[in-house]
DNA sequence: TCCCGACAATTGCACCAGCATTACCGGCTC
DNA sequence: GAGCCGGTAATGCTGGTGCAATTGTCGGGA
């Protein structure tokens, strides 16, 4: 097993180094966000360490490089920075899993055992419905090649609903597409979204419609 | 999106059940693990929360039944019982997550689209009958390949029928897969939903019949 | 064969949760 | 301060669902 090791602190690195490599484990060790890249451009791991704290950049943010990048390896972040918040922050950031600091090698192990456990996760590409391409990647929206651009919260909804084009898509999930778990919703704000996405889509012609289904959720299908 | 509850308190199933109930989660819960048994048999989930003490055994017991039955729906442990040895036992034991109480729902809520996030169970049969096909994993239903909506409790109706396609099932078993178990039923509602879907299916000419055995319950037939 | 009681099917009705739309307004940016 | 974005709330609307009344069907016993 290879593993990329993506932390600062000597210290710790080491003695997870040392205690890692005696299970056969082959680590590559980034102090930096740029050496990670590169590293992960070179190799092919099986499980990204990573850490936040990092003298070139907050940790996390190398989650949807890597992914952009078609890199699916699970990431499990370490961190001193455990509290709540911090961590539905790490796991919707695209971690796998979150371990706080400090920990005991063998938790870590296991955690590590049980993201290999999981299938692989799935690459996205572009979405194509109607006159509309999508990337979902890069927060982009082409209407027969050229740019479209939406307010921010009706493109997420608008991503959401695409990246299952055809299927409902429950309102939970759009909720949690488009609002950070922090900021919680009152009132209608997603419908009004939809609604203003909808007239944005017809005015457009855009070749889809939003439909809703009823108690559930929304879907979006590409106009017969 | 439907969940699995397996927890003994009732205060925190109970709390657990509103919170998650308001994002549109459909919760079953079950006190002990014979009933979580039962239900995982007869209902497919997309997660199952399982506490680790239960009064009829030590809960990570059930996963190794699950996967023995072959349902990989994803296990996050829920327990008090939150030392490293501890939460070691739980991940290698099979679990997809551990997280200890007292936590947060939100951050449950983040662990579990962070479990969900995985296309894991791909897998799962779709079931063809007449002209539909029905996936009772994403509670869809095509029709030569196009969407059929259907209003929510037709559908469970729907797809408790073709889970046993062919075969009776018990009044009563329709009854527990459209309803929660604390909603109780005055009045015919169940035959009104059975009555409604038969005309529904009839009208689209879905190749398929809703048959009544007297005094035992209904099965779903091809026609000839 | 007919009758009767029990169960099943159907349908109209009424209620209300959930949805759609729009106007308004505060905040942010340029 | 002009304009866009986005959250809130008021309003009207719709469709799903529970209920009950009515009608239909089955099957056993006289």
């Amino acid at each position: 097993m290879r593993l990329l090791l993506v932390e600062d602190e000597k210290e710790l690195a080491n003695a997870l180094m040392a205690a890692l490599s005696k299970q056969g484990i082959v680590i590559d060790h980034a102090m930096r966000l740029a050496d990670a890249g590169e590293l992960s451009r070179q190799n092919t791991y099986d499980v990204i360490l990573l850490d936040r704290r990092l003298p070139d950049g907050e940790g996390l943010t190398f989650i949807p490089t890597l992914r952009r990048a078609a890199v699916l390896t699970p990431v499990i972040v370490l961190t001193a920075r455990n509290d709540p918040k911090e961590r539905i922050e790490g796991l919707d950031g695209g971690a796998d899993d979150y371990l706080g600091k400090p920990f005991r090698v063998d938790e870590l192990m296991a955690r590590v055992r049980a993201v290999l456990r999981r299938p692989a996760s799935v690459v996205e590409a572009l979405i194509v419905v109607g006159r509309m391409t999508i990337d979902p990647l890069n927060l982009t929206v082409t209407m027969d090649k050229s740019p479209f651009d939406l307010p921010r919260r009706e493109l997420l909804v608008l991503i959401a609903l695409a990246k299952r084009q055809g299927k409902t898509v429950l309102r939970s999930v759009l909720e949690a597409a488009v609002y950070n778990y922090e900021e919680e919703i009152k009132s209608n704000a997603l419908d009004a979204h939809i609604s203003r996405l909808r007239k944005r889509l017809a005015d457009c012609s855009a070749g889809v419609s939003v439909h809703n289904i009823r108690g559930v959720g929304y879907l979006l299908k590409d106009e017969v």
